[in-house]
DNA sequence: CCGGATCCGTGCGGATACTG
DNA sequence: CAGTATCCGCACGGATCCGG
């Protein structure tokens, strides 16, 4: 009961590895992460148009955070039309193989995991 | 642009990658997963006082999605009072290095992170 | 002791319209 | 092209009460 102590609240503030982690479980910031990975510098669109279901608004605000907290950069050029370019930082990329080997395992599991649910839905 | 489509819908359905790490994401999931695997076997008022901050309706919900991931396993004891014990699976265990490994890398990057956030406040 | 059931607030995230 | 601003639904999650 003392390994726990790295998971709980310490002091009054929130416990860091549960900041962190709260803020790659929100909707699209592991995937976002990810694709750049994958695809190293990518425009605003390009992204947005790759994803293919993510809002405008949530690609802005996570691309933000994920600026804010140090994971990707982002370059603007003074072009007309706009032309702004986001890859990842180096602590982004320290990142990357963490995301890969859970999406990996996702991959690996996926369908073990259906079948359960299933199983599961059906005894109930 | 063809690595994407390993991370997009494919024909109708969600994308297997993310239908998994959608779940991952919630606000418990991982914690719980971490825990149990420090701790090894633990009754649900060990992890409820164990974590802390979450509230027994999360507690039971979170276990029973995990349960029917086929993850977590839970041994009710024919007992007065009940006893139940959840542990994980052999699924679930060998989600956990991956987990950990995204622990770990959060507890090395969260202070140039807050550091990062800082700056990118203050910038505005 | 272990939950199920219910009520309810908050905030995440989508849709849309508008700007530089 | 790359956002910003606004409105709003919905489901996630907390609090509380009850049941076996």
């Amino acid at each position: 009961m003392d390994i726990l102590k790295k998971y709980r609240a310490s002091g009054g503030g929130a416990c860091a590895v549960r900041n962190v982690l709260d803020r790659l479980g929100d909707k699209w910031s592991m995937l976002i992460i990810l694709v750049l990975g994958k695809e190293g510098t990518m425009r605003f669109n390009q992204l947005h148009h790759g994803i293919g279901d993510i809002s405008q608004k949530m690609l802005t605000v996570t691309l933000k955070i994920l600026e804010a907290d140090g994971l990707v950069t982002r370059k603007v050029y003074a072009e007309i039309p706009p032309k702004v370019e986001y890859s990842l930082t180096e602590r982004g990329h320290s990142l990357l193989p963490h995301l890969e080997g859970l999406a990996e395992w996702a991959e690996t599991h996926m369908q073990g995991i259906y079948t359960s649910r299933e199983k599961y839905t059906a005894g109930v």
